[in-house]
DNA sequence: TGTACATCAGTGAACGCGCGTTCACTGATGTAC
DNA sequence: TGTACATCAGTGAACGCGCGTTCACTGATGTAC
């Protein structure tokens, strides 16, 4: 048991996200993930203090290294077509790398996201920010930040949603250049 | 009772509708429909044959109902942006009409979708229609009708977890204008 | 190096609770003669 | 117009089940002397 317990903790994470995208949090019970992993519901709790706290740990910290991820990917890049195009282009490559964390951030977001500590980089106050510099440097030119915040968001999330479905065929590396075009467009942006 | 008995199939579906965009599906029981509605569990079984169920009904129903209303609001309209911003606005206006519908839908989609009558005009075949129309017409200049698609999708839906979320502060129809130019430039609609 | 003990990740069985659902029953309304 | 009966929407109590969680216990590993 020894070897097992060693990545115990690790290969929960693993599966409880992965049922959680598919079945979502209340589809997928405390044995689910036991019997995914290969242990008894019992020594889940060796790991774990409550269901509850495990998916918002899991959320927080995935969610924390996504926005970090994104925000590095733009970091030092000058203008914002480029920046916009980096993270765009990163947030597709970390969908296609792991769909199943995609999935659950999705779906936990809306039970997570109040109550999260707004100080830390999540994604979407990065691709915000940077939207909020386009406008000020003049190089966005919708009106409304928020809305344009929006706009990228949906632009991003809702093909993660259709490939998911099977609406899309190819990874969403593969639609990042067209997309990011688009988005550049419905932003406004000056000479792309 | 009996006046109250004659709504009461009506207010089930209302405070239903309400519940589940407020706490999820499951995060609702059949106990607190009764509640919200004043009828004790038993009484519900009168009009419903099992929760699942009821659930697969509304989605159906509404599901439909908005897939006309919006096929509605571009009907007869002639050209590819008018037809678009009808739609769009048609959109933002039922959301505002009743923000708990528009979340349930969105909750509800990922467990009702599969499994779903195609043929019948539901929102986002309707949305692909219009959009492979303008494709064929030359209209728009974006290459993937199904990315087109996602793209419309994600840019009226986002902006309405936006609002739900609080981080947009007027209704969406206040948007619907920069909203639909935005779409507009994002399809690469020529002389939009 | 060998022994004594603390720690840790596991087991299998059980717990109480809230869930969806069903029960026998009640009283008001509609209908046939 | 009265009476007899079917129907219908409600009640309150109970059901079995699966859930999250906890229990006492076990055996392997790490550490102190």
């Amino acid at each position: 048991m020894a070897g097992k317990g060693r990545d115990t903790r690790a290969r929960m994470e693993v599966e409880a996200i992965r049922l959680f995208a598919e079945r979502g949090v209340e589809g997928t019970s405390v044995r689910d993930i036991a019997a995914a992993v290969g242990v008894t519901e019992a020594a889940l709790y060796r790991h774990l203090s409550s269901k509850d706290e495990f998916v918002a740990e899991l959320f927080a910290v995935r969610y924390l290294e996504l926005g970090q991820k994104v925000f590095a990917a733009q970091e030092g890049l000058a203008g914002f077509a480029a920046r916009m195009g980096a993270m765009v282009e990163a947030c597709c490559r970390l969908h296609d790398q792991d769909p199943s964390l995609f999935r659950f951030l999705l779906i936990v977001q809306h039970r997570a996201l109040p109550a999260f500590d707004p100080a830390q980089p999540n994604p979407g106050d990065v691709i915000g920010a940077v939207i909020a510099d386009g406008i000020r440097e003049g190089a966005v030119t919708i009106a409304d930040a928020q809305l344009g915040t929006a706009i990228v968001f949906g632009c991003v999330l809702q093909p993660a949603i259709f490939r998911l479905y099977g609406r899309l065929e190819h990874g969403l590396s593969h639609y990042a250049p067209a997309l990011t075009a688009a988005i550049l467009r419905a932003l406004g942006v000056r000479s792309a």
